[in-house]
DNA sequence: CGATTTTTGTACCATCTCGCAAAATAATCC
DNA sequence: GGATTATTTTGCGAGATGGTACAAAAATCG
């Protein structure tokens, strides 16, 4: 039951004594801790990926970070707590890969194809099978229940239409599509085609498969001509 | 604990007593149930749909369809099999309605059009929330672990595939596509169309907005210029 | 060193979980 | 009517579940 047997003898953590630790903590108080928070979550957020909420038990959890029940608890809250900063944590990662792409400067068609290869990565990553998208596994469980998951879905799906739709707007600026471009009804389409590789990927739909609903899509949307 | 308090006096069964019960089953021979299977599955997919597999107790379908444990568990066997049952009863009424829109003659936008509302109309039902589309949900959660369970998921997946597909090429054989137009492709666009909805819906976003996306993924998908 | 503070580990609780056995009940068959 | 058959009902039991209390452990502070 725990995450590096030995006492944290600056192992492989990023930054730690010595330094003052971040935002000016010079020194923690007590007994130090056994686990590092944010490896911690990373790997709460893998269970929850792969067997959601409901099904993953505080057990399951405790395993997995290499923390006990009551640290776990000190730590992150009860399980809703803690699925809600899998969630989060999620999102700045995956928010993170898209970002870079949607940022550098290229060709609407090499982004759109460069998107859809994270997102294929992140999707079908995973020892045990594919882990699919958090945000739509988490809007198909949870978001019905529990309004303040939903809302950090529907931002989640919100962001996405948002930034296909500015890529699409730069696109149509750049004259890459027609004028009759519709930047908004495009972003619908290539949303959708996120979460419809989401939900095959869950599906053990091959790569290969995916790949070319992708392109399909893609050569529809660039405007190959339907 | 009963489904209709009353022993089934012909109330609102569809055949009953009279006739041979359908298949040559002259008469049940013991103690007469005292619910109906169809609509004690129909309760029971209800839940599944609304809560999703691990988070319904026995206690739960219990309670809904108005059997007790043992008899649910005679009739549908255990929780996972009441599950496969309740999907193959979606996947029934979901395919009936859908199947009647691909059969009748229309125009592919119209026909489009309905298959969308007809959809939403499942997918936002429910009287304490959207229930969304169970393929999808099944997708998101159960469908990684379980192969039997995924292989339905496949065929429903699929089978919309190529529902879409045939539609599109009947529709390119009508002229109502151009000649360069990809069935396939933009069936995958159909199909995406679907899940992004069926995703959105049980975010709670509501129906006008969904709408508007089907009618942007109409509008490409027709071909009224990109 | 002893006091303080923080975290850990064990153990526990009340509740729920699924599945099943045994007994009661209600119909048909002879 | 009695035997047979099928279903309902009650209730159990072994185990899992989410959450917490409490004492021991391990660090810093004075």
């Amino acid at each position: 039951m725990v995450q590096k047997s030995k006492p944290p003898a600056a192992a492989n953590q990023p930054e730690r004594r010595g330094e003052p630790e971040r935002r000016g903590e010079p020194k923690r108080r007590g007994r130090p801790r056994a686990y590092e928070p944010d490896i911690a979550l990373g790997k709460a957020l893998d269970l929850f990926r792969k067997q959601g909420f409901a099904a993953t038990s505080l057990d399951d959890l405790s395993a997995a970070t290499g923390m006990n029940r009551p640290s776990l608890y000190g730590a992150f809250g009860d399980k809703r707590e803690l699925y809600i900063k899998s969630y989060q944590r999620y999102r700045e990662e995956a928010g993170a890969s898209m970002v870079e792409i949607f940022r550098q400067e290229m060709p609407l068609r090499q982004r759109l194809e460069r998107i859809y290869a994270s997102a294929l990565d992140i999707y079908l990553s995973g020892d045990t099978g594919p882990r699919g998208c958090f945000t739509v596994v988490t809007a198909a469980s949870e978001a019905v229940g529990d309004p303040e998951i939903r809302a950090m879905v529907l931002d989640g799906l919100t962001g996405l239409d948002k930034a296909f739709a500015s890529c699409f707007r730069r696109a149509k600026e750049k004259g890459e599509l027609p004028e009759s471009a519709d930047p908004f009804a495009l972003a619908q389409i290539a949303s959708a085609t996120i979460h419809t590789i989401a939900i095959r990927s869950r599906a053990r739909v091959p790569r290969k498969e995916l790949e070319a609903i992708v392109k399909g899509a893609i050569d529809v949307m660039v405007g190959v001509e339907v």
